[in-house]
DNA sequence: CCCAGTAATGTAAACGTTATCATTTATACA
DNA sequence: TGTATAAATGATAACGTTTACATTACTGGG
């Protein structure tokens, strides 16, 4: 409650102008090292803390960043939040982090939250139902933004993600080595991100490049959730021609399948064998431990955040796309048939 | 890269004083029905955005509140930020956050810049080896604060918490009740947090209640995750005399040694019984389903938003302290001897 | 029709910085 | 020692709001 010390006041026991205290944290280098050294003395003394919405204000933007996520509780997104903290430490960068849930309401109001408060970039993690609003939000408020966790092609936006489709693609082709043929899936909500649209993409492009015939019987699009994997599993696995694999495009969906495999007397993977995606900390340590595909999470989120800053301070807005390597891990919950 | 459009610019065209345009957003019951819609329109027409950092400038406060917890990625401080974001939604604030990491260094940089923001208020996940380091801070800095996760008697501050000892006594004593006597104890390091120092009590305690020693031997204190649990198993089924039970106090580490049992080929229940603490999603998906203690991680964080409002805009700065219930979560790990 | 009282609006000073430009002070070189 | 030049510092106008206070416009009762 004591009269905020602000410049001003350190000026005046100085003995110096609000102008040499400022340039005292900002350009260090400008001022005589004595002048400097009382002025930090006297910051310390009188334990200034510089407001920085103040400074925000006259530069006109600000050292916050938005972040855009679905949910903050998936394992995924929550490893962003990590790497692009990582990357900000040091720069004096915070941020701001909104879970839109998936919902276009919470999303622009969040986006509109984000723009009252002037950050000066934000990172998004993929896409979806909203893709158009967000755009068009985008370019009226005119803000760096960069796009996470998802390769968009042609698009014009900057984006530092992985290959959706070219992973789904490389675990189907896994499974198809392995000689199964009925392969099922159980997918997320298509209609919600192109991530899970091109993960579908990849497995069924995988199947024709081997020849076998694309069931649409055999993909269940369900909600993300263990549960749900459960369920889908169930059903699957409940036809009279069950498949002899499934890939299920999302861990949580996998360990719930695994679950269900367990209590429908099926021994993974002799009986059936079960493919992830996304390789959580837990994958490793089911039971028994999940094949799936690892994803650069935190690694995409601390380059975004790179090519954030970049696009924020620097010179040439040049487009930024990069592409991050996904691996198969092999575990135990898959064999040749 | 637009000139930014003001209430100047808006209050120009409707041909009012700025004051007005203000009004019109922040009590528009003081204006004539007419005036307000003309600048409301004015608003929309012209894409106005509002500067909330001006705002926060004269107000000599902010609508941002900062959340510290220790790691984004830990599935018990993910699920408090949605609980934070949705009982902040539609009161118009913003939350920055920041993962400690349990590191002091990252931790007071964090707080600094929280504070350079002029966060209006905090809320902290637990407490641990940063104590009086925090309380200094907070004394100084004058900003109100809860506690979450915690349960903080005679602490002077505001919390909303579950109570660790308890939650870990309970187990214990379940465990108790199944007849063991020999209780391994997995924890995670006592000089972080002091949630852990108390699962550990409560763990002491009621094997005193119940008359059963105390053997250190078989307490092993250890980072959190999935391979510290399961070296930890290990080296509890290991010794000559092994438990017949051991209590994880965290789910990853119960995850671990659930794992290292089937590694080790002992049956769980059957051979030793193993109970969790957290219960995090994949607890109920596990083989066999995790017995752990279910503990109410968004609530506290929900409600710990709620106080913190009130403590911001409210009168009466009374002292909040509540306690949110745990629950044991019977499932498939453990069983009588 | 006037006046008091209230409702609606305007004026202008803050808030704590930064940055431009002006000014002073030090430095170097002839 | 003087002058041109560079290095430090100062004065001050922004930045976009809010808010206390001043003013003007309405309203209704006498």
């Amino acid at each position: 409650m004591a009269n905020h010390t602000g410049m001003k006041q350190i000026a005046d026991i100085v003995g110096v102008s609000v102008a040499t205290v400022s340039r005292a944290l900002n350009k260090p280098e400008k001022l005589k090292a004595e002048t400097r050294w009382k002025i930090l003395q006297a910051l310390e003394d009188q334990g200034y803390v510089y407001n920085a919405a103040a400074a925000d204000l006259v530069r006109q933007k600000s050292t916050v960043i938005g972040v855009l996520i679905p949910n903050a509780k998936t394992p995924l997104f929550a490893s962003t939040l990590l790497g692009i903290q990582d990357c900000l430490q040091g720069f004096g960068y915070s941020m701001i982090v909104g879970s839109s849930k998936y919902d276009e309401k919470i999303e622009n109001q969040l986006l509109m939250q984000f723009h009252q408060r002037q950050i000066s970039g934000i990172i998004r993690a993929g896409f979806g139902y909203n893709r158009s609003t967000f755009d068009d939000w985008l370019k009226s408020a005119d803000i760096p933004c960069v796009i996470m966790l998802e390769k968009l092609e042609n698009s014009g936006l900057n984006y530092v993600g992985f290959d959706n489709h070219q992973a789904a693609f490389a675990m189907t082709n896994y499974l198809l080595s392995l000689r199964h043929k009925k392969i099922g899936l159980i997918v997320g909500p298509f209609s919600r991100t192109e991530r899970v649209q091109k993960r579908f993409n990849g497995y069924r492009a995988a199947l024709e490049a081997a020849g076998v015939d694309f069931d649409p019987q055999i993909v269940i699009e369900t909600e993300i959730g263990l549960s749900n994997g459960s369920d889908a599993f169930h059903k699957l696995m409940s036809r009279p021609d069950p498949p002899t694999a499934v890939f299920a495009a999302a861990d949580y969906l996998a360990l719930g399948a695994l679950r269900a495999a367990y209590e429908m007397g099926l021994k993974v993977p002799e009986d059936i064998s079960i493919a992830g995606f996304g390789d959580i900390d837990v994958a490793a340590y089911s039971n028994p431990p999940l094949t799936t595909v690892r994803v650069p999470g935190y690694q995409c989120a601390y380059k975004a955040t790179e090519v954030l800053l970049e696009l924020i301070n620097g010179e040439n807005k040049v487009q930024h796309q990069h592409c991050l390597d996904t691996d198969l891990i092999i575990r135990s919950t898959c064999s040749a048939i």
